[in-house]
DNA sequence: AACTATTTATAAGA
DNA sequence: TTCTTATAAATAGTT
């Protein structure tokens, strides 16, 4: 049973470390998964244990989550490598012959494609996004306009006139969180 | 004050699920450094609330941490980008002159030495995990080896004779989880 | 933000 | 590893 606090530092039993890590590791995936469900959150957890494994849980696919991350993260994506690769590029077609152009631009049309589909692919993933949070904030928005019917009316009743009819078109001015724009600008 | 479980499903009442969204998300991460500290793990969590909006924890660098993941995760990285990269280089360089080729070699040695300094950087990763690791063990080794000695000496006393012996060596070769190689491998 | 009745997590023991 | 249980910790609803 527990016996009075758990001191916060490293286990040294190496069995009670392995079995706490069992445990809390469970906990931990467990926590995750309902703050997910029941705030509408995505979330990631990745751990290593001290051997070495890999244990992870994703509300949503993990790979979705760690770009969504990294987007954040970098201002900027600053695709060096890809600039690399056109720098590079533009100082050789100078000298190229017609067929080794045609070469190029086979390729680079293949590449373009890549690129186009990915970018779409990510679009409609922000639209997707976007309408999962209008959906929730029109809901609010609802609810909200329900309790403004009703704070007027009983204003009404109880004739407070002009001053209440100002109240009420300041408390239409709630913070109700809506943004507009991409998602990444939020961050 | 709690009453009765909660329901597992999206808390509707929108400032409930923010307020719920906000402890609970703390707590999360309570839970993940307790985990970090206690059972020597590396530990990431990342969260987007409903609105877009970004919270991570991570018990050492974030950036490391997602870049173990990834070298976990695939088992070859299949760098596509790269293969195209060199397979786009070879289709030009047969027709370039001395100069160019010199300029793409220049190109080249830098980019070779960004990927050099790179794949050195993660070998001493390796190596430093590899020695964190080792340094564990060896403190369980010194442990079980002082366990087996009293073992002994108590089957001496008791006059177990041969059969405590072969006992004995039986329980050297308990699991103690070491292995040899690169950590992608324990994956 | 602070409070507290409850539920939930978990350390130690079996 | 799994179960049990005493206790610590988290947290939902309220103020």
């Amino acid at each position: 049973m527990v016996r009075g606090k758990v001191q916060m530092k490293k286990i040294e039993d190496a069995t009670s470390r392995q079995v706490t890590f069992s445990k809390r590791r469970t906990g931990l995936v467990k926590k995750a998964n309902e703050l997910s469900v029941l705030c509408d959150a995505q979330v990631a957890v990745i751990v290593f244990s001290q051997n070495g494994r890999l244990y992870e849980f994703s509300s949503s696919d993990m790979t979705k989550i760690l770009e969504r991350y990294h987007e954040c993260t970098k201002g900027v994506p600053a695709n060096k490598f890809g600039e690399d690769y056109i720098q590079l590029l533009e100082q050789n077609v100078s000298s190229c012959s017609y067929n080794e152009l045609k070469g190029i631009e086979e390729q680079l049309q293949i590449s373009l494609q890549r690129i186009r589909q990915r970018k779409d692919q990510l679009y409609k993933e922000q639209i997707e996004q976007l309408q999962s949070q209008e959906s929730s904030l029109v809901k609010e928005n609802a609810k909200l306009s329900a309790m403004w019917q009703r704070e007027k009316k009983t204003s009404q009743k109880q004739q407070w006139g002009a001053e209440a009819e100002a109240a009420s078109s300041h408390a239409f001015e709630v913070d109700t969180e809506l943004f507009i724009g991409l998602p990444k600008q939020h961050c």
